[in-house]
DNA sequence: AGTTTAAACGGAGGCGCCTCCGGTTATCCG
DNA sequence: CGGATAACCGGAGGCGCCTCCGTTTAAACT
């Protein structure tokens, strides 16, 4: 019926005014290399700068530090998730389910430093968590389904039980080995999952 | 051996010169009373000004808001627990027991709106929380312990239940009500403790 | 009491947060 | 195309955070 809705992150877009629109888009992409370089502490008013906006303009698109914080974290999730499809295309289907666990892995480990701004996130939002998180078994279930039906990996492991041991991850310690220790993880994972040909 | 140490709040008081000690004091006197008043994110100039101190002075003594909030907190915890000792003096072991827990359900009142900070504080220093929580316990305890022998309330209830009964206040949803609520709610456990006469 | 000195004070200053409102501009309409 | 106007922009300003360092002062010693 309605016209396409080409952009994910935009569900229902009112009509914005041109400048308007490139600039709120402006904020996000810096906002999401200010938080994934310098966690989500740094200063609004340099991403305001490095947009080319001016911190009004920034404020008004988002009424607050949250907000802004909330709109990266949803576009993250959303290009994780579409990542499956795409590694889906380009690889055989094991190696695209091992990809994107590693992307998966990355993405958390971007995350880590900002437990605290996630939680008060959470309790005050909790719809975006749960969306989220659909998003992201979704994404994972349908890698699982297509490299099992392809008889790369076994059939009796579900979502689920990948995803949390994936999440364990998450509660791994802080340290320089952290990146090694998780993709050792995968690895054991993977190995696990292959049917032996 | 040592002499004696009568402040319960200052545990190893390292010679402090006695201008020193006499802000730190007035600081805490005055932080407990804003942060009650206002919540804890008021204003750090402000307590600063109202005890007359300058705003480095504070930062010297408390680095960090956190370091204030946790003093102050576990300062009243203190008062609660000797609270007991003193109301076990003055009134008959059930009327005491009642007050107390009055008392301890006006306490939490004053902590609701700080859950955030709270939380802050209770990932980064766990043992506070233990110990606070073992100073409470161990108040209710004797409470319970005397009221018990004097046979004003039955014998077979475990602190832990009480205490338990008690939280659920905590979780109770912010409203107009929610003082005469839990009024309520003690005024129903005591019932249930007194021993028919 | 006078001297010394390390501990403590305090506030200026730089930065970031957020609001408010006078100025700008995309968009609509004749 | 030109004018009207509602939407949008931007940054000054007020406030709070926290640090740094020159000044003050308690207290130890003579």
């Amino acid at each position: 019926m309605a016209s396409a809705e080409p952009k994910t992150t935009s569900p229902a877009s009112t009509r914005l005014r041109a400048d308007a629109r490139r600039n709120h888009e402006k904020l996000v992409e810096v906002a999401a290399a200010a938080f994934a370089e310098k966690g989500v502490e740094t200063s609004l008013e340099d991403i305001a700068r490095q947009a080319g906006v001016g911190i009004g303009t920034l404020y008004r698109h988002f009424p607050s530090r949250e907000h802004l914080v909330e709109v990266v974290y949803r576009r993250e999730l959303e290009g994780l998730a579409s990542a499956a499809t795409e590694l889906a295309r380009q690889h055989s289907p094991d190696m695209a389910l091992e990809e994107w666990m590693r992307r998966f892995v990355g993405y958390i480990a971007t995350k880590r430093g900002m437990a605290n701004s996630l939680r008060i996130l959470m309790t005050s939002n909790s719809s975006l968590f749960s969306e989220g998180s659909g998003l992201i078994r979704g994404a994972l279930e349908s890698l699982l389904k297509t490299a099992a039906d392809e008889g790369c990996i076994r059939r009796d492991i579900e979502t689920t039980d990948l995803l949390h041991a994936l999440s364990s991850i998450y509660s791994m310690p802080e340290s320089p080995e952290w990146r090694e220790r998780s993709h050792r993880l995968i690895g054991l994972l993977m190995d696990g999952l292959r049917t032996r040909r």
